[in-house]
DNA sequence: CGTTTTTGATACCTTCTTAATACCAGTTGT
DNA sequence: ACAACTGGTATTAAGAAGGTATCAAAAACG
């Protein structure tokens, strides 16, 4: 058990912060399955002593795996490691979650919020009635103040009434309105930046970005969003684990 | 860590301004690996003693990569390299997977097959000794004669003695070999096709194109394969299922 | 030649991390 | 009911990090 505690041991040689270290290390020794699933972690005291680092600075690196959703605690029981089952590997994260989760400050301009007929494609990939209409939001979508991304979504009328009601995260909303997005089938394209979206992201026109496409479901596997994220390729990653 | 600084440090005998000299050094490192995603860099007072440069320009040098959203800068804390912002993706299915799917023919053609001398980046997302030697391959991939992408391996020597031994599967000469990639991790981007990708792929310089990035495991939990997929945008998209 | 801008150095301020405590509040086993 | 765990919270303080204001020399410019 002893290498164990060494391989955990944060450098205080290196400049980033002790707590961001033993986090980092903590991740990987529970990725690795150093503990079982529903396992208890070894307590904070016992972190702290056995690592030569104070009881606050373990609970720091714990309330970050917390963050991610990586570990659980329990009040007067312990800290357990959330079982894997329960933390599917490609979570369906609003952007201002995933945001908030990296540490940045996120924020949204509107560009467009109104009322209109939907186009062909909507008609076809919302599934809607020839004679229904729909809201479409479009926005820049900030991170520390930088544009990461534009993204203009659809929705059908139905579930949206009042264009202006949404707030900056559309999840939250549709959550509050009982139409909460369950599942998503996401289409990931390059593409050259045309004028209009090149202008709105602050990049030059041909520039490579890359498109997202959305369609988001509720629980009766209804589709109630479509969704086109235009991403600043400096800025987003998209990755993927597989297994065989 | 000795020659580091050396490599970052500034010439006073240049007529450009120190701080510009150290700034894209510095950038230059960053892009190199030096440091991971998330890891603080080293402070400016470190810096400024280190590069014997006054704290102020490498400050200023530092405003200059911070305006290229290079880094963040958390006060009190420390200066963190940007990490780009993951999407995590899953059930991830290709394009030319569906292609073969929908019966067309895929085949590919070599276009290098040699042993090289590993790239610094290389050298570190395969965790490759400084002397290591490595095997890279290069061939287009074409369904039903037409090329849908530019596909280039990189596998340490170690694995694969031979270049030229490889067949029209790579994963299917790993598994004969007895080194099967049982995991890998997979990234996506949008980039602009450059002259030579350009021409191999039959399509216009700037076009856009995805570029993935994949690195295999073995069992043993070592990086096998490092491989770098450039996909016309015209015949791919990649499709993934999120759900939360 | 004088003026303005750039560059670099110094000193001081604010904020964050880390640590050392102490104490509170649930949980568990005896 | 109790003792001995667990996590949750608050306080204090020192040290280290980025933030900022000021000034001097050098370069660029009119």
């Amino acid at each position: 058990m002893d290498e164990r505690w060494q391989a955990l041991k944060p450098d205080e040689a290196q400049s980033t912060p002790l707590y961001l270290q033993f986090a980092r290390k903590l991740a990987d020794a529970i990725n690795a399955g150093w503990w079982q699933a529903d396992e208890a972690l070894p307590s904070e005291r016992t972190f702290s002593d056995e690592l030569g680092i104070s009881r606050v600075t373990a609970r720091k690196a714990l309330d970050v795996l917390l963050e991610q959703g990586l570990i659980r605690r329990r009040h007067g029981s312990g800290t357990f490691i959330t079982p894997r089952l329960e933390q599917p590997l490609s979570r369906l994260t609003s952007f201002t979650e995933m945001l908030k989760q990296k540490g940045f400050e996120p924020s949204s301009v509107w560009l467009e919020r109104s009322i209109a007929t939907p186009t062909h494609d909507e008609v076809i990939k919302l599934g809607l009635s020839p004679t229904a209409q729909v809201v479409r939001l479009k926005r820049q979508r900030l991170a520390d103040g930088v544009v990461m991304a534009i993204e203009q979504s659809t929705l059908p009328l139905a579930y949206l009434p009042d264009p202006q009601a949404v707030g900056s995260s559309l999840y939250a909303f549709l959550d509050a309105a009982g139409h909460p997005v369950v599942r998503a089938l996401q289409h990931i394209r390059a593409v050259n930046a045309g004028p209009d979206i090149a202008a709105s992201a602050g990049i030059k026109q041909g520039e490579a970005m890359l498109l997202m496409t959305r369609i988001g479901y509720t629980a009766d596997n209804v589709a109630i969003e479509l969704t086109d994220t235009w991403c600043r390729n400096d800025y987003y990653d998209f990755v993927a684990e597989l297994r065989r």
